[in-house]
DNA sequence: AATGAATGAGGTTTCATTCAT
DNA sequence: TATGAATGAAACCTCATTCAT
């Protein structure tokens, strides 16, 4: 194999035995003989087996925070962007799907474990802000958590599927569909509670 | 102490453990060490380590496989009883909080890794049936599979709280309320969008 | 073999590799193919590898340093005493063989590796004393440093030897002269340097 | 960088590394990344690990080893000539201070491993011959080598200290007169014990 | 003259499991 | 009923060394 053949194989080799096991489960001897290196390979590429890991999600990981505080700007200073903004995030995730799984849902053990929650707890703090101009007084905080960990995970859930981008931003507009229809519903049962409460 | 009591003894700590790390990242010294026996004495009680998750999950999972059942039906031949059935099923995983979690989110690598799964696709089923008596005619499976997902995260995110019964139920009488309105939302379009594809 | 036999041959073992390669060169798998098990085995009787060699020097470690504070004093006190101390101070060395190469020459890389420092300085503490009291004025640290320093490394080596307990004690008589006479000598010197310069 | 001075380079940080943690114990690694080169690099200048520890102390092993003879002939031959020989030894060990601490201190795994001991050889054989004619008869060859020791010790001490040449002279000026009240004393000793045992 | 890549052995430690007692 | 002891495999990692280029 040539030049940097050996390191991109086991980047992939990693990525995959990462998603399949997390980080904690994984194994670098499996990586390894997926690799068709010895272990020791692994250090002359890697400091060890999170920098492998961060190496693989970094830059999702960086351009996935700037782009969450780029959304939630957006959306506040214009609300109707709201779906537009569903789309640039799901057209991003899918882009880098692996990564953002690894990121989100298999990085417990590395130095990104709490990634995903500082990503949620953005969307919370912009939701909570949209929550207050058009919802109905001053939101559950419970209650925005659950809204957004159930959109996300909608939303995970969709990268694992074996989809086209076409898919994936229908479902997105259609689970959008979903998620207005429901705000504005419980907005209205909660302005009735308020008010008879 | 007795038998028994050391034996309830190592699944208590058992349960913390798998709670805690998974089962496979779960540690049987640590279980054992917790509850002041050594490891040898598991296997008097346990055949091995996936026995104890075993043990501990079993009968919650054969009640909520009925439960589950029992909703789904309750649900077809009765289409209003749905935000009864949410609270019924909401009742019994705080009832069960702790097994109800391992065996949904911490049950990987033992028989019950797929246990999930099949609850989600009795759900799917039932969803699927509901849409089409009330919906826009053939729903995509894709999209039924996201929203029972995204239903359940919310259930499981709230019984990660801390919360009371009281509190538990009262949120998720606001979920099904955004549920309700999502799906009348999404239905609508979707009839609008057959009407014009 | 027998109840504690493997401990103890395991300890004995890991004494010999300690004392021939130091703590940290030492090789846990000679250790354990000394005593005719599998590495695995001492984490059933030790933590780690640290813990081993703790194990081996705790007692002895406690005691010295209760004797070296213990023979401080009584010098301070009895000023003729000193010969007296050096010959206690020897036989416990002597009684400790093993350990007491361990903790002050082979410590490096436990938590053990400052004892041989601190034992020292409580001598310097007291050499200073004694300095101050029948010596030439305020003495040199350096000096003090060095002598205390060439004094304990003859110890060592007698420990070294192979000697029986009687030849030790003759032995280090003869350095106590020697060390006499050379203290006398040295006092004599710097009053004189004092009053010249 | 031209060739040598890489050589060079590589050279003093092998010099620091094996100062700081002994031949064994030195990481090749280590040595490479302080010299801001490939570990492969080492083995184009150097044969292996040992070469590089031999070419650094080369010089210095035998040079001391001439001095050691020289200083031992001039002792016999011109028995006041001790303090002066003392003085001549000290400044050229003060003059190759790093290389004489890796050669008696830190050569263990290396062919040096037994430098010291023949140094000190040497040193015990002029010594016993000095203490035969100035002496108290036939000296014990361990009282010998543990003077000899202490001696040196003290020595390499010194050398240890953050210290300018003329703070060394004179502690070793001062260590010698030590030496010179403690040989007194203990020959007078001797010679009393001799003729009454 | 030196790199970049890789090996294979060895390092300490943790694991679930076994079994005589 | 449970311990105390031990295994053997596997974990991550570091090592000195090699070698084609």
């Amino acid at each position: 194999m040539s030049e940097q053949d050996v390191r991109k194989h086991l980047l992939e080799c990693a990525k995959q035995e990462f998603l399949a096991h997390g980080f904690q489960g994984a194994s670098l001897r499996r990586i390894c003989a997926g690799a068709g290196v010895t272990t020791g390979a692994v250090y002359f590429f890697f400091q060890n087996k999170e920098d492998m890991f961060a190496q693989i999600v970094a830059n999702t990981a960086a351009e996935l925070t700037n782009l969450g505080q780029a959304l939630s700007m957006a959306e506040l200073e214009e609300p109707d962007s709201g779906p537009d903004c569903d789309l640039r995030l799901m057209e991003f995730l899918y882009r880098h799907r692996d990564e953002a799984l690894l990121l989100l849902e298999r990085s417990q053990g590395t130095r990104y474990a709490g990634f995903a929650e500082e990503l949620y707890a953005q969307m919370r703090w912009a939701f909570t802000l949209f929550f207050q101009r058009y919802g109905a007084g001053e939101p559950d905080p419970e209650l925005i958590r659950i809204l957004v960990e159930m959109r996300m995970k909608g939303n995970l859930e969709l990268l694992k599927g074996d989809y086209t981008m076409e898919q994936v931003l229908e479902l997105t507009r259609l689970t959008g569909v979903y998620a207005d229809g429901g705000f504005r519903r419980l907005t209205a049962e909660l302005r009735k509670s308020n008010s008879e409460g």
